[in-house]
DNA sequence: GAGTTTTTTACAAACGTTTGTATATTTGTG
DNA sequence: CACAAATATACAAACGTTTGTAAAAAACTC
């Protein structure tokens, strides 16, 4: 492999001064710089990152660490961050948590050791706090998206999560239901506080009242979400605001189970908007986000070096299981 | 952060002791060795990957290079492979081609620019042979999994594309379909052209006749298979094998536009075991491979060396779309 | 054209590790 | 105890960059 060295002794010049030239540095004469390049496209010169990351203690690395890639969101999320992040010259190393603090903790700690430039990250629900992630990455600009530590410094971007459970609690009011609950997530969640607020604040400004008998937490997987469907049947909600679409997808086999008609009998309302949402018979009605927008958005934070919080609106979409006559 | 050097004039020695203490070589004596873990832990060290990449000329990362993380097959097959390279202490980096001939090239380049020990790579549809794989690594290990090219030399890890094909086809066979088409992939691709050469196999086997007129290629998209399988129902087909989860998709859709009944008037098996056929009405018959065992054996083949072609069967699973009584 | 400023290049050290060779220490042998 | 062999450590160079400082070359100034 060609080397600065290679090329600085092809020239008669020395490698800083090659070094100047690939980097634009102006210290080094025009002429001279394209005969640099010249020779380093002749060459066939790559930079080599691994010393030059080595030298500046830094490197073109950005980690974006998740729960796991094969999520509709994540997966999005991802290809609008790459799209931005690599077309400013950065490599994008993807990092799954499997939502488990210890993955988080390794990913993290790998990232660190590769000198990555930052970090983007929606943390794994065993993650309670910021502070591994604060306490790892040190002053490395720490992005956060979706499932954010609200104490821990640094860009946010997130889902407008109250205004859109919100709007699917209201959908679901309008539609005539009575009775409506949630299947929520994990309170040590941020995302999932914010939706419960929102469907809180609109089963009060419909003068529905609130009840905390309805609220069924910790529920984000088919399991759990089927499980706490069936104790909210048997308690007599007539509809369900799920967190989650494979929660929600949960709901409807316990509905279902339970001999109730969808959306006729109980109404049901996911979030995430899967891709199956839509193929599915009933279709699910799910809250969407827009991955691929956040994404963009994270990535631009973080290039800007931005700090604030930036809140992405989200978008109920109507399907059969919520579509009651 | 403590370096070695700290290390080993906290305890006057050399850094190279250290080095070799930490890396356990037996050159180093017992007690020397314990007394530089103790201090190393004490100090909190973590070992600098990036010096010792540079140094080393060769890194603890193994790439893994994919069309696109959110299909359920890669995804899988991600997680299998993380699970056995991280106990092996390996640095997984995952790569998204999008499909795209360009993003592979500059993935497979930042692989080799970080020194990666090895690539585990599935081709986008756009690669038509492996030169820029082979001539970008070099003599690095390469793994390829599912889309394979078969004059590359190195470890392949494969599902059994053409049994598999060769079983879907006898299923619909069996099931009384008669003029069974197959919305195939590109045959630029290995596994799309052995899954064509099963269908193939399993029509002459039963006397039924293979006719390239039933055959419609390029189609592993929704839209393409859609389109695929609307020409196939104006050819008179009963029944389709999709080489996709998604072209099937499409199949469907077509299906019913058409104004025919599945699995009644017509038959419909896809391929990949998406998540979502299982939860569609009618849900949707597939030839699932493994992914997750074809992951872990191709992280064993890299870990191991070898060289072999490794086929893991697949499974059918039969759902509605294609099982008339 | 001597002196000053500016531009351009060379020199050398540094990043933190690994590893071949040399030296020092310990152990074993007669 | 002298000498050889084996074991353990130290020394120093190297991986390929980057970057502060010094030196050389060019461009001005009067």
């Amino acid at each position: 492999m060609t080397t600065i060295t290679d090329i600085a002794l092809a020239l008669g010049i020395t490698p800083s001064t090659v070094s100047r030239a690939l980097a634009g540095n102006p210290r080094v004469k025009e002429k001279t710089r394209l005969a640099v390049e010249k020779k380093a496209a002749e060459m066939g010169y790559e930079r080599n990152f691994v010393a030059s990351n080595l030298r500046k203690g830094r490197s073109n690395i950005v980690g974006i660490v998740v729960p796991r890639v094969r999520r509709e969101f994540f997966a999005n999320f991802i290809g609008g961050a790459e799209d931005v992040l690599s077309s400013a010259g950065y490599n994008v190393i993807i990092c799954q948590s499997q939502e488990s603090l210890d993955s988080e903790i390794k990913a993290l700690k790998a990232l660190k050791n590769y000198r990555a430039a930052g970090v983007i990250i929606s943390h794994s629900i065993e993650s309670k706090d910021g502070n591994h992630i604060r306490e790892i990455m040190g002053d490395l600009p720490i992005v956060q998206f979706d499932r954010v530590f609200p104490d821990l410094p640094g860009a946010k971007v997130v889902g407008a999560n109250c205004d859109g459970a919100y709007q699917a609690t209201m959908h679901l009011i309008k539609k005539g239901y009575k009775r409506i609950g949630t299947i929520a997530g994990y309170m040590s969640c941020m995302a999932f506080v914010e939706r419960l607020a929102g469907y809180r604040m609109a089963l009060e400004d419909a003068g529905l009242g609130f009840n905390k008998k309805y609220v069924y937490p910790d529920s984000i997987l088919y399991e759990t979400g089927k499980e706490s469907a069936g104790k909210a049947i048997a308690d007599g909600c007539d509809a369900l605001y799920c967190c989650g679409d494979y929660a929600a997808l949960g709901a409807m086999d316990a509905a279902r189970e339970a001999g109730l008609r969808i959306p006729e009998d109980i109404g049901i309302v996911g979030t995430a908007n899967e891709f199956w949402a839509d193929i599915m018979t009933p279709s699910l009605s799910s809250l969407g986000q827009h991955p691929f927008d956040m994404g963009q958005a994270a990535a631009h934070a973080f290039l800007d070096g931005r700090t604030g919080t930036e809140i992405i609106p989200m978008e109920l979409h109507v399907r059969q299981s919520s579509n009651k006559q």
